[in-house]
DNA sequence: CACTAATTTCTGAAAATATGGAAAATACAA
DNA sequence: TTGTATTTTCCATATTTTCAGAAATTAGTG
């Protein structure tokens, strides 16, 4: 296979699998893009690849750097501004599961924590289901936190060394 | 808190989280709904409580099966079907794994795989960062599947009480 | 069969989201 | 300063997604 088909291939597939994950389409797109990119693209680069606007560019590419998964770098006698990602696939994925732990899972469990506590008769079955109910789901929560908090902080080799002891 | 306060607000978070993981509201509030209701519910009550459409309603319960989510339940005399969640937190985690797994990891893997051979001269930075990228997406793509299979095929008490001991 | 209850599909409308491009703001150099 | 390159904001438009409600289909009943 060509070089230049691969990677409109695999732009254009990260682009549709970002927006399964709740990242647009674009956003996924330039990240695609930039992981590729040997050296940092200008936001002028990002607009000819892909063919996307100026505001569009802009606005994603600090929405990437928001999520700490883009860098700008200054060349030095250089005005423009220029662009890189995060190669390093562990890193780019603990930073994504660190972002969105704090975005979508603490905030989740600090709701299932205020919903923990219902007046009422606690033999009526809906009060039994629903306390059950949120009491199973927190308890999976809080697990699930610890074990992301685990793997943000570790170290690739340790963790993978790990978790093949564990898998085998 | 009172019970019914605490539902809606259970139905509403529910559902916006689920938003962000790319199922769609509604289906995660019908989820929501089935999960904390102790008996199975037909198409006319999820309608009543979470004022939805007729259509809407039967599509998204269609969705909630396809997911494994939800169960069908026919209730002895009656005409009506009723609709029932699974309630177990570690068998719907699990469920939904398996499922996001094979709709979107294996496909992007059978894709990875595909463009890992690429033609032209090795040396050339584009031919090879790109390579280096995918490869490196590609295995810990594979770790993923691994786990995430070893997981699915997992018993609760086993996975946590090992993960236990791995996250001390 | 015919009749009715219940489910599913379909369609256009509405809401939400993404996008392009111009205009404004900023940074830098002379 | 002033002029120019670059970035950022803004908002009208396009696209996508969600949704209600009607129509069509299916299944149960006498």
């Amino acid at each position: 296979m060509k070089l230049a088909e691969a990677q409109q291939q695999f732009i254009a597939s990260w682009g549709a699998f970002g927006s399964h994950w709740g990242i647009n389409r674009t956003m996924a797109q330039i990240h695609a893009l930039l992981m590729i990119s040997p050296d940092p693209l200008s936001q002028d680069d990002v607009m000819e690849q892909l063919n996307i606007s100026r505001g569009n560019v802009n606005m994603n590419i600090r929405d990437l750097i928001d999520w700490g998964l883009v860098s700008r770098i200054l060349i030095p006698g250089e005005r423009k501004e220029y662009f890189s990602a995060e190669k390093d696939v562990w890193k780019v994925a603990t930073q994504i599961i660190k972002e969105r732990k704090k975005r979508e899972l603490d905030p989740m469990l600090r709701l299932l924590d205020q919903l923990d506590n219902i007046e009422g008769d606690k033999k009526d079955k809906h009060i039994k289901q629903f306390t059950e109910t949120i009491g199973n789901i927190r308890k999976f929560g809080q697990q699930a936190d610890r074990m992301l908090d685990t793997m943000v902080k570790a170290d690739e080799n340790w963790f993978l060394g790990n978790l093949l002891k564990l898998f085998k």
